[in-house]
RNA sequence: GCGGACGUAGCUCAGUCGGUAGAGCGCCAGGUUGUGGUCCUGGAUGUCGUGGGUUCGAUCCCCAUCGUUCGCCCCA
């Protein structure tokens, strides 16, 4: 029984969980079109070297979470843990670097071995949108847009509130780890345990430390803000402004850091309060530093991505849509005629079945299980009319009609 | 990787102070030989997550293991 049970951290997607994973995958493609983006699709495993080089060397993604296996003939191969790191190394591959910019929308698994929980799998999927080869403000706003957008369209967005923050360029951002560490360091004793560990490795992550003691130390810790240069809060203006003419509401979060080194200027969650401790829905940044650690030619960049899991489980019902046409044989004597009318009808763009075997109740029954919209229902009396009757199966009201006619009664 | 909770029918759950189990929903059949969704009647379901231990006897107690879940870490 136990190996008939799908691996941890993976799942089935079927009925309704099938229905909002592609719920929202279909509207994220629909709304990514609208802002000018082409889908594309990169492999789900990648040489290790694109992963490790690119997230960071002290990231846990890196350093733990990653399915890291030698294939057949020695080559380390991982599967991805997230998706921009392969779209900017299949930009390069591909000699894209002359067409830009490039908005681009993704969607698939990734994986990182993790202790699993509501909201957070094995294998788990992502809707992802990047615009590569722009370095304009307008670019992140557009980005956030549209995530915003999708979640709007989901009707999720009431939930979730948009967090916004700037890292800043290289030398803002090492400005502030300076300052931050000066700060942090002469409380080194009362940070937890994790934080101290963090002051070595990666200070800027102590800000999102959800423990108590952290938090209190920071209340008087240096600010981001201070420590950006003319550019860098530049930019960031002209993001915030860019958002405003957008409309679209956000809180400043100084304490939005993301977990990949590659982010540098705008930082971003919509986070809801609905999932605990997996409240973070869709988050990105601008990586602009990227492709040329990845050996590729300067390019900026600016994306995000969102778990397709955590937005399903956020969406009211999504009921299954009535619209199949049940074609119901009277019996085996109207075999003939019932085939002739599924073909005339799936020939017209019709949605039509008929169920293999059953007496005419039980196929009626199916009819209600399939939800269908309507029933034909082909008896000897009529069929010497040249007509069926048609049932439809919301108000029960049937009517006899010719065959002729179907096509453009049920379309 | 660390700490807590849980694991009984397809689903949601009850239960046995240790004597091999029950409800609702769903499913199947009939009431209705050419008509579903409502209603009535009847029926089938389970190695009580898995392995081991204690016991005359374990679904119940103990240990391990697998899985789920909550928090931490981290992240989508």
């Amino acid at each position: 029984m136990k190996a008939l049970q799908p691996v941890r951290g993976t799942r089935d997607l079927i009925g309704d969980d099938a229905r909002r994973h592609f719920r929202v995958v279909d509207t994220a493609r629909r709304v990514t079109a609208l802002y000018g983006a082409s889908e594309w699709a990169t492999p789900i495993f990648e040489s290790t070297a694109v992963f490790a080089r690119t997230l960071g060397e002290t990231s846990d993604v890196v350093t733990k979470e990653m399915y890291t296996f030698e294939d057949r003939s020695g080559e380390s191969i991982t599967l991805r843990p997230e998706a921009t790191a392969g779209i900017c190394r299949a930009v390069i591959s591909n000699g894209l670097t002359q067409t830009l910019p490039q908005k681009i929308f993704f969607q698939g698994p990734m994986f990182r071995y993790e202790r699993p929980q509501k909201g957070r799998y094995r294998q788990f999927h992502q809707i992802d949108f990047e615009i590569i080869g722009a370095a304009e403000p307008l670019a992140d706003a557009e980005a956030i847009a549209c995530g915003w957008q999708i979640l709007r369209e989901l009707g999720i967005a009431d939930g979730t509130v948009l967090n916004i923050n700037t890292l800043g360029d290289k030398a803002s951002r090492d400005a502030y780890r300076t300052a931050l560490v000066d700060y942090l360091s002469r409380y080194e004793a009362d940070l937890s345990a994790d934080s101290r560990t963090r002051l070595a490795r990666n200070p800027l992550r102590i800000l999102d430390s959800k423990d108590s003691g952290d938090i209190a130390l920071l209340a008087a810790a240096p600010v981001i803000y201070d420590h950006l240069n003319a550019e860098s809060a530049a930019f960031y203006d002209g993001v915030k402004s860019a958002l405003a003419q957008f409309g679209i509401p956000f809180v400043e979060n100084p304490r939005i850091v993301r977990g990949f080194d590659y982010y540098n200027h705008t930082a971003f969650e919509f986070v809801t309060t609905e999932l605990g401790a997996q409240g973070t829905v869709l988050g990105g940044g601008r990586y602009d530093g990227l492709m040329e650690q990845m050996g590729g030619p300067s390019i900026p960049g600016i994306g995000w991505g969102a778990g397709i899991e955590r937005l399903a489980m956020l969406l009211a019902d999504v009921p299954e849509a009535a619209s199949m046409i049940a074609v119901i044989p009277m019996g085996e004597a109207q075999y003939p005629a019932a085939l002739g009318i599924l073909n005339r009808l799936r020939n017209a763009g019709i949605a039509a079945e008929m169920a293999y075997r059953g007496n005419v109740k039980r196929r009626m029954e199916r009819a209600n299980r399939i939800h269908a919209r309507a029933a034909i229902i082909i008896g000897e009396d009529e069929l010497a009319r040249d007509a069926v009757a048609v049932k439809f199966l919301d108000d029960g009201t049937q009517r006899e009609v010719a065959i002729g006619d179907l096509a453009a009664l049920l379309r």
